[in-house]
DNA sequence: GTAAGCGGTTCATTCCACTGG
DNA sequence: TCCAGTGGAATGAACCGCTTA
């Protein structure tokens, strides 16, 4: 049982209970067993024995402050409400558990200054691309701290740290051209983002789809069909456009939960999908959120495992490795929205 | 432009750039103002001048470890998979940043082990009642760090850290009593626990419900209706039960997300809410994930924000308060679910 | 302004038992 | 038998950046 002296259990009580010098204990509980003097068999049971009997846990701030390390696994994602984010997160506690960190998510914008201060072993930092100042912040953070950095972005290269680039811009060419193959007009269902990232029509998932458009000589923008954030918003909206003059036939969504509005809507308006109207999302739909059949969607296979894999590696490696890039490609995984029954492009 | 050195800007770098003492620069940029000497306005100046100039962003671990915190408000929510975490998570996150606090939610079970070693402000945690040890560990929390602790609990009082007691047990009794003058047949949908909290049927919920349904003289155990858990999963099992021969006609959902799915599973089978089907949710359903009307429910009148400023004051407040319980209490809000109008209990 | 830590990590050093010439 | 040489085990002490007497 644990003694309960009075407050908490330092290294030196550990030391002290077992008999050995501070410098032992540590090497013994935290040294890298490579390491020159690993200690003795004896020496290692006994001070193992003292630190549980006192219910010793390491002070992660003197840690991280000796070796720039140890705040655990830091996911900074802007927002907690997307499903993206908690299924990654998800992932990233079970590989992150096997190597005894804890895994924590930043719920607010000021990564930089968050990061800056904090030594975690290793950060993921999504909105690289969408903030000013963005990429070179993460240079900054990489050269200035010992925390292996992460960073999404399509217009980075390593140096130091992780570029992850994912861009589903040529998904959605390719989501276009599928589409446009068996209908005359394909439209995009896209969220008003207001002022955010100067607006949606100057986002990057709709500039793509605007660029298919132009491609095949049809009138982008006319084809964009801006609805207000939501799942209840797009539902309604999607319930109006679906009984309006204006009735869509193929359907590209900026978004996966705008995917299970519109489905939900087509439903609900008695429009028989895929017969009637075709859907195909940017992005997966994550089960747990889809009450109908699977929805089809372009989106990068295993993603959650492989991303986590790579943030849980760059925190468990101590080495200064110079960094790499890891581009994800996008898929096509056919559903029950859409008439192909193959993966093909 | 920040001077690009070579390495992190300490305190040091500041105080040699503004021509003070590093006890000085300290004391100017964090040092209460209330403290006997402040510095003179010219020398406040010249430091935050500095400090801004080079970028400097104090040391979290070097702070908390000299002061017992630092470390930021701590949710530990153990998943990010449940509406009511992330809004509690948007609002803390508002309120802490007013004071220039990060917010970050732990995504583990492991909350005793990470702030033991980890000097946050403050910290929540919601689990203490579903685990074995939970009481005692909050206990030895709140004596060994300086972190403000608020427990989640229906059990516990308040020892030197802030208990909230909120628990549904007497509202499910009567939302039961609501919908048995009504109705003969009154049940509850809940999710298959498997043995986690030891089952369903041992959940304080469902306990309740038994209870209450005892009260009237009803075989409360026939009238669990136990699903499998997420929200396709609870879809799919309601619209089988809808369209079965044990037909519903008042519900009691165990949580949110399975009235959604519920509502959803009546609309599809055709059968009228609340006419011919009255759902009531225990716990709120979160305004996004509502696609048609609202959902009638019982919860607790601005949960999140009175939950935030809670968390947010005990991190400011640096004194040893001696911690207070604050008692949640639930009340019926109507929706379009059932046939009341009025909020009456 | 000076200086003493907070709780760990880690380099340089001492200590020791044992080898072989 | 004696002693320089050797390498593993254990320790001393400096230090990380900041707060505060």
């Amino acid at each position: 049982m644990p003694r309960e002296s009075r407050g908490t259990v330092t290294l030196a009580d550990v030391a002290r209970a077992a008999g050995v010098s501070l410098a032992t204990a540590s090497f013994v509980l935290s040294g890298r067993g490579g390491s020159r003097s690993a200690g003795s068999a004896e020496t290692k049971k006994k001070v193992r024995a003292a630190a549980a009997e006192l219910g010793y846990v390491p002070n992660r701030h003197a840690q991280a402050m000796r070796t720039g390390r140890g705040g655990g696994v830091v996911l900074a994602l802007g927002t907690l409400d997307d499903p993206w984010g908690v299924q990654l997160t998800a992932q990233v506690r079970d590989d992150a558990l096997a190597h005894d960190l804890s895994t924590l998510v930043l719920a607010d914008e000021r990564w930089y200054e968050y990061l800056l201060g904090a030594s975690a072993d290793a950060a993921l930092v999504t909105s690289v691309d969408f903030v000013a100042d963005g990429p070179d912040r993460v240079r900054r953070l990489a050269s200035s701290t010992h925390t292996g950095i992460i960073a999404f972005s399509a217009q980075m290269e390593p140096e130091g740290f992780d570029v992850v680039s994912s861009t589903p811009v040529r998904a959605i060419g390719r989501a276009y051209h599928r589409l446009r193959a068996r209908h005359d007009r394909v439209q995009l269902l896209a969220p008003d983002l207001g002022r955010r990232v100067g607006g949606t029509l100057a986002h990057p998932r709709t500039r793509a789809f605007l660029e298919a458009a132009r491609e095949h000589g049809d009138p982008g923008e006319q084809r964009v069909h801006i609805v207000p954030e939501g799942s209840h918003e797009t539902y309604l909206a999607g319930l109006e456009w679906l009984r309006g003059p204006d009735l869509p036939e193929a359907v590209i969504c900026f978004t996966g939960y705008q995917a299970v509005a519109l489905q939900l809507a087509a439903e609900r308006a008695g429009v028989r999908v895929p017969e009637e109207l075709e859907i195909v999302s940017i992005g997966d739909v994550p089960a747990k959120s889809e009450f109908f059949g699977p929805i089809s969607y372009y989106g990068v296979d295993d993603v959650f495992v492989r991303l986590a894999r790579i943030i849980v590696d760059r925190a468990v490696d101590r080495e200064d490795r110079p960094g790499s890039l890891h581009t994800f490609d996008w898929e096509f995984f056919p559903g029950t929205t859409t008439r192909d029954t193959d993966g093909a492009s």
